[in-house]
DNA sequence: AATATCATGTTTGTATACAAAAAAGATTGC
DNA sequence: GCAATCTTTTTTGTATACAAACATGATATT
């Protein structure tokens, strides 16, 4: 039969094709959102547009297309005819912030109380333990993924995809946060033995317990970040 | 020697400097949501760049940046190297939007019921009643449109800005469903019913209350759109 | 010297030009 | 006559060029 194999080997000749191949203009959205949320950019940079495209190895057309998009998830702002910013990290918008989370971090709760199949709950209580090895090793950065994970599985147990979409993009400022939030022993051992009580509501899929769970785990996560928040406001003004 | 007054009238051709004057490209994105969310653009159209920006009266630089900002809300779908679609109104992501918006919903019922003065909760009671009277005449647009700002008036009491702006995003999409669905006498009479509960609810600061109308509210609302797009769809597939 | 006005430079906003990719159409081989 | 490939055309993606707006620094006048 015939079929001459008619798309080998199409574009041998582009350059970016090693790594990204089809990947475009959507690469400069996540580098600019790693930048921001890493905190490698801070809050209320002046995001120059020459400077920035340079960078990011790329034009200003695109990057421009990437800062809009960006600011429709609310991690930059656009000032008319001055350009764009880094959003500013205010302890008001993380409050507005958390208890929108925490609604939809219940909401994903209930739902995966009730969808997730017992290979989910297997993963996530895998991902449990590898945090509390990592938490027992005092190992911060580990913990704080393991940590991520597992919220993001429950959510993805949800099967929602539009509230996974809303989740992560109103995490994407809490993220911004987490990196000054100077977590003691003390906090760090409650927030881990919250998790332990997550997995057992999620494990016997009390949904309502689990909702009640995730609920104040965030409450907790609030009162960290907005210290954190409050004393890097001092440290600035007496600065 | 001084000036020969070179920024008199720099632009007396500009045709649209009559009204707008210093909002700029902002008023692209608004307008192409615009004819998104009302219809004009029907749900998976191809947005030919060239074919747009000249309807628009602009050049395809605004209008692909305010197409990347409509992708992050969901209204709009990038797809690699082939454009971009008006997002498809599938029932799948509808019944997805609605979960979500019912916990946002009920989120802002919850603070609104704390945080509302005596006199938002009146001007609420007003709008109420215009969309009584509308309903009693069975205007429909004008009803829809006094609905709307029932819910928006009780999403702003809840004095959350990030909740209102996660809402209007999700609820463009129901918007957009909005002009397909045919409401008969009967499911119009019981939405009006709900509405004088929310208002009983809210005058009582009954927030739990409050919570479960308002997701009971959308839960309704979600067969009504159901049965629309359904109903649109047989259409489709019969054509 | 202080302030106001002007001049310069930088940065953003928009339009256009160019290149690569996809789609549509024509041509050739079977 | 059909199908596959090649060509042409259209459309997207990126870069650049130009114009308006903003910021900054200098000059002149009181």
């Amino acid at each position: 039969m015939p079929d001459v194999m008619p798309d080998t080997l199409p574009n041998p000749s582009n350059v970016t094709s090693l790594i990204d191949r089809r990947l475009l203009h959507e690469t400069v959205i996540d580098q600019l959102r790693d930048l921001i949320v890493q905190g490698e950019l801070a809050p209320e940079t002046k995001l120059n547009e020459r400077v920035l495209a340079e960078r990011l190895g790329t034009s200003r057309t695109p990057l421009r297309e990437a800062i809009k998009f960006l600011a429709s998830e609310g991690l930059v702002e656009l000032l008319p005819n001055r350009g764009a910013v880094v959003a500013p990290l205010k302890p008001e918008k993380m409050k507005e912030v958390f208890v929108v989370l925490g609604a939809l971090e219940a909401l994903a709760g209930e739902l995966a109380c009730r969808n997730a199949n017992e290979d989910d709950i297997a993963d996530i209580r895998a991902l449990h333990f590898h945090m509390l090895a990592h938490h027992a090793r005092g190992e911060l950065a580990q913990y704080f993924k393991y940590n991520q994970q597992i919220h993001s599985r429950i959510m993805d147990c949800a099967g929602n995809a539009t509230l996974t979409a809303s989740y992560r993009s109103l995490n994407a400022h809490v993220k911004r946060a987490r990196y000054l939030a100077n977590l003691s022993r003390e906090r760090w051992d409650k927030a881990v033995h919250e998790h332990g009580e997550i997995l057992d509501a999620l494990t016997h899929r009390d949904g309502v317990r689990l909702q009640a769970l995730l609920r104040d785990h965030l409450a907790n996560k609030l009162v960290l970040v907005m210290e954190a928040l409050n004393k890097n406001n001092k440290a600035e003004i007496a600065r």
